[in-house]
DNA sequence: ATATTTTCTGAAAAGTTTTGAAATAAACCT
DNA sequence: AGGTTTATTTCAAAACTTTTCAGAAAATAT
């Protein structure tokens, strides 16, 4: 057998369990542990996997699943979407918005193309969306890379929200009540809060699962938020003091 | 048969299995094995397989090409993984280094998990490796999205680089003589020499095929260069007037 | 239609790369 | 520390490629 197939079926082996031994791999292969081994060197170094003692084990992340994220954006899957929809349609031509992190923010910015936008954002995701497109202009702002979101986040990307002025912002969080919109993420708090100063105008998606909760920080009072999207499932008698305390809501 | 069938059959072949071996093929299609390898080799010249010890196996792979920078990445596939490879060696445990953009920085990125670096960029690709890996701190610099590069680019980058100091810089650039780096890419020069200016030790990655060119911009002196790694395949001739002019040099 | 040139094919010789085994060195475990 | 397992190095055999060449097939010219 050749070399190419042999590490063809390790890669497979190897992605069905998470470590195998030398001699295992030898075995069900049928080669000599010195051609295993090799084929091994060959596959580290093109980085497909980490050679240990006795054995190889899977690379630690998952080149396929490019954010963790991704995972979340299950729940509430059509409702995010359909938000997205609605708050992308609030979005004219060459305007500048500025997105947020988070997988309902995400489901709005995929659906700016047509819009030709200048898009601003602190999103890892957002970015790769437009990575090989020339009609949105993308400004990426910098910061520290925080894994499980795909957000940058720190002084760099605070600074940069500072500097520009937007039509809009797009914004996401983890919980709206009539004391204000939450957000979990203590770390993106600050920049949030810079993005909104930065936008003439400040929308909140959050699907009902976040309507009428809370979360461990406050990020603002509801005055500064120009109109929040949820969807239907969303309880109406939260959404009714919401829209007491000044609140524009829509449903979608 | 004619050589235009033979060479149908074997793309039809290799479409449906991802390898295939040279015996298997003469095999199937009743040829000779030499005339099966002079089929191959045609058909590896206009880039529809890519030839193989024993064989030929798709050139397809890699489906999770996001960036159109990948296709690029054909060329010189195997060099610049090795250049990639003696690249990441230089990084120590925990040092700071700059990465360019670039296919052969990418090979150098992706190979530095191990050495827990903190890595700033401005390359989209780069940063998307380390999307959600805890063990490398990754630190965006912000910019204006380069879409045919996934570069960031711009007054944000530019002043990004100008804010930190790293040990390391691993460079890319599009030819080398002893009159200096070039690069095609007018808008990274700016940003490159501030990440030269940043570094203690620059290291330029550049494959033999860009060994002895020139490219419409000059980038910088060889005395800003504190290493060269290139392949086999580059000119003695070049790579000699080179060390001539004190630049230290490795091959792979 | 026939001769001549050109291209293509398959086989053999010469040169590389790959492989598995043995010897040596390094890493791991208790 | 001592014993065991795993890696690395080394080397000859095997497998594969490239080169070369003569004959067959195809194309072109006469």
């Amino acid at each position: 057998m050749q070399s190419e197939q042999r590490k063809k079926q390790i890669q497979a082996i190897l992605s069905e369990r998470e470590f195998v031994s030398l001699e295992a791999l030898a075995r069900e292969i049928g080669a000599s542990p010195s051609t295993i081994r090799r084929d091994l060197i060959d596959l580290e170094n093109t980085g497909l996997l980490q050679r240990t003692h006795g054995g190889a084990r899977t690379v630690a992340r998952e080149t396929q699943d490019e954010f963790a994220f991704r995972n979340r954006l299950q729940r509430f899957e059509k409702e995010k979407a359909a938000i997205g929809q609605a708050a992308a349609t609030l979005v004219e031509t060459q305007q500048c918005v500025i997105c947020d992190t988070g997988t309902t923010v995400y489901e709005a910015a995929r659906r700016l193309e047509s819009k030709m936008p200048q898009i601003l954002t602190n999103s890892l995701p957002v970015a790769n969306l437009y990575a090989s497109s020339a009609g949105v202009e993308l400004i990426v702002s910098g910061g520290v890379l925080y894994p499980r979101l795909g957000a940058l986040v720190g002084p760099v990307a605070e600074k940069f929200f500072g500097q520009f002025n937007a039509n809009l912002a797009i914004m996401g969080g983890d919980g709206v009540t009539a004391d204000g919109i939450y957000n979990s993420h203590t770390l993106l708090i600050d920049i949030q809060r810079k993005m909104m100063d930065a936008a003439e105008r400040v929308i909140f998606c959050l699907d009902s699962g976040k309507v009428g909760r809370r979360s461990v920080s406050r990020l603002c009072d509801l005055d500064r938020v120009d109109l929040l999207i949820t969807d239907r499932k969303a309880s109406p008698e939260i959404l009714d003091s919401l829209r007491q305390r000044g609140l524009e809501v829509e449903t979608v």
